[in-house]
DNA sequence: TTTATGTCGTCTGTCGACAGCCCACATGAT
DNA sequence: ATCATGTGGGCTGTCGACAGACGACATAAA
C-alpha cells in the first residue's frame, strides 16, 4: 500500500540530469569531455528536449560549460577556480558553524560528538571508505544545524564542483589524523559556545584541506 | 565596422530569459504571479521551446520557482527566506571586503573614495537615483576589488532575490546618512588595511540594512 | 440541495522534423 | 606543395503537433 500514496513519475528531463550527474561524478564523464544533446538522446531512447532541458539545468548549476559555439563540455576547475571556490566555501561554512555554536542544541552536539569518535574508530581500521564518509557527515551536520537552507544549497553546489577531487582529501602526509585534529578542535569550539574559535578553526581546518590539494595536484601535474 | 566583428545573433531563448527578468525587476510580473508558457511563447510569437529554456535557467537562479504540479511562479521571499539570503550575503561579502583590505591597489581605493564623495554629495542635493545607484556601486567595486568571479557571481544572484525590496533601501529613518555612514567606516578600515575591521563594519552595516528591511516590511504588513 | 460522474479546455512533457551554422575533408587552381 | 573553393555531415536552435494530467464546469443521481 505504499503508504496511500502514489508517486508521481519522474520526468526523463529529471532522471537525465540525475544521471548525467552520476556519471560526472563517477568520472564516466571525465572534465573536458564534449556531450552531444543527439548521442545522449539516441542513448536513452527519447528526443532531445528533455535532453537539452537537463544540459541547461546542469549548465546553471556549474557542471557543465557552454563555449561560445554551445557546445557543451564537462567542467573542469582550473587551479584559479579552486581557490576561488574554496574562498566561498570559507565564507559559508565558517558562517555556518559560528551560527552552530550558538544555537546548536544538545543532541545535535552528541551528533557531531559521536560522528567523531566513529570517525576515530575508522582511522584505528584503517577503513577508507567509512573514513571519508563520516569527514563529509561531520560538514553536512554542521551546515544542517546552521538552519539555513539556502547555505546549505550554495555549500553542496561549490562542493560538487570539486567533487572531481574528492579522491585526494584522504592522500598525503598524515591526513586522516590531520582532518581529525581539525574536525576535533572545530567540535570543541562548539562545545564550549565560542562561535569566533569555532569559525577560526574551521578555516584553519579547510586551509589545510586546501594546501593539501594543491600539493598533490602540483605533484600530478610535474610528474 | 563595428571593430571587424560580427555579433552572433542571441538566441530566443537568451532574450527572452533576459526580457522575463527584467519584467521581473520592474514589476510587470509581481511576486507571486503564475507564468505560462504558451502565453509567453505567443506573446513573443516563436514557440514554446525557448520559453521553457528560459524558464528553467530562471528557475535554476530562484527567480521562478516550481511547484510540484509543475507549475510557475515568481518567487516571493518569504521572511526566513530573506534573513538566509541576507545572512549569506554577509558570509560572502565580509570575506571580499577581508581579501580587497588586504590587496587592494592604490588606485582601487581612489576609485572606492570617489565612489564615497560622488554619494556625499548626492546626499546633499537630496538626489535619490542617484544614491541608490552609488550605493550599489560602492559594494559592487568591493566584490570586484576581491577579484573572486564565483563569490562576485553568488553575491549577485543572491542579490536579485531581494531585489523586489531594493526601493526600500533608502526609505527610513535618516537611511542615507546612515548607509553612507556604514560606507565610510567599511572604506576607512579599507585604508588602514584592517581585514578583521573591514569585515565587521561591513557585518554591522548590513545588518543595519536588514534591520531597517524587516522593520519597512512589518509595517506595511501591519497597514 | 448535495454528491457523483462526465466532458471540456488548458497546460506541461515529449516527439520528430527542418534550417542554419560550423568544421573537416576533398577537389581543384596556382 | 600550397592555398582557395566546394561540399557534405554533424550539431544546435527552433518549430508545430500530440498525449497525458489536472481542474472547472455542467449535468445527472441521490
Amino acid at each position: 500500500m505504499n503508504q496511500g500514496m502514489l508517486q508521481k513519475a519522474i520526468p526523463y528531463y529529471e532522471q537525465v540530469q540525475q544521471t548525467i550527474k552520476e556519471r560526472i561524478f563517477n568520472g564516466v564523464y571525465e572534465p573536458g569531455d564534449r556531450l552531444y544533446e543527439v548521442q545522449i538522446a539516441r542513448e536513452f531512447a527519447i528526443s532531445r528536449s528533455p535532453v537539452r532541458e537537463a544540459i541547461r539545468t546542469l549548465i546553471n548549476e556549474g557542471l557543465l560549460i557552454m563555449d561560445d559555439k554551445s557546445q557543451i563540455y564537462v567542467y573542469e576547475p582550473s587551479l584559479k577556480d579552486v581557490y576561488e571556490i574554496y574562498e566561498c566555501r570559507v565564507a559559508l561554512e565558517s558562517t555556518a558553524v559560528a551560527l552552530v555554536a550558538q544555537k546548536a542544541s544538545e543532541d545535535q552536539i552528541l551528533q557531531l560528538e559521536k560522528t567523531l569518535s566513529d570517525s576515530a574508530s575508522a582511522i584505528k581500521k584503517g577503513e577508507k571508505e567509512e573514513m571519508a564518509c563520516l569527514n563529509a557527515k561531520f560538514h553536512e551536520l554542521i551546515i544542517d544545524f546552521s538552519d539555513n537552507m539556502r547555505l546549505k544549497k550554495l555549500v553542496n553546489e561549490l562542493k560538487s564542483l570539486t567533487n572531481y577531487y574528492r579522491f585526494l582529501n584522504l592522500e598525503g602526509e598524515d591526513r586522516p589524523n590531520v582532518i581529525y585534529k581539525g574536525h576535533f578542535d572545530i567540535f570543541q569550539a562548539i562545545k564550549e559556545r565560542n562561535p569566533e574559535k569555532a569559525s577560526q578553526k574551521l578555516k584553519e581546518h579547510t586551509h589545510d584541506d586546501l594546501e593539501n590539494l594543491v600539493n598533490l595536484l602540483n605533484h600530478k601535474r610535474e610528474r
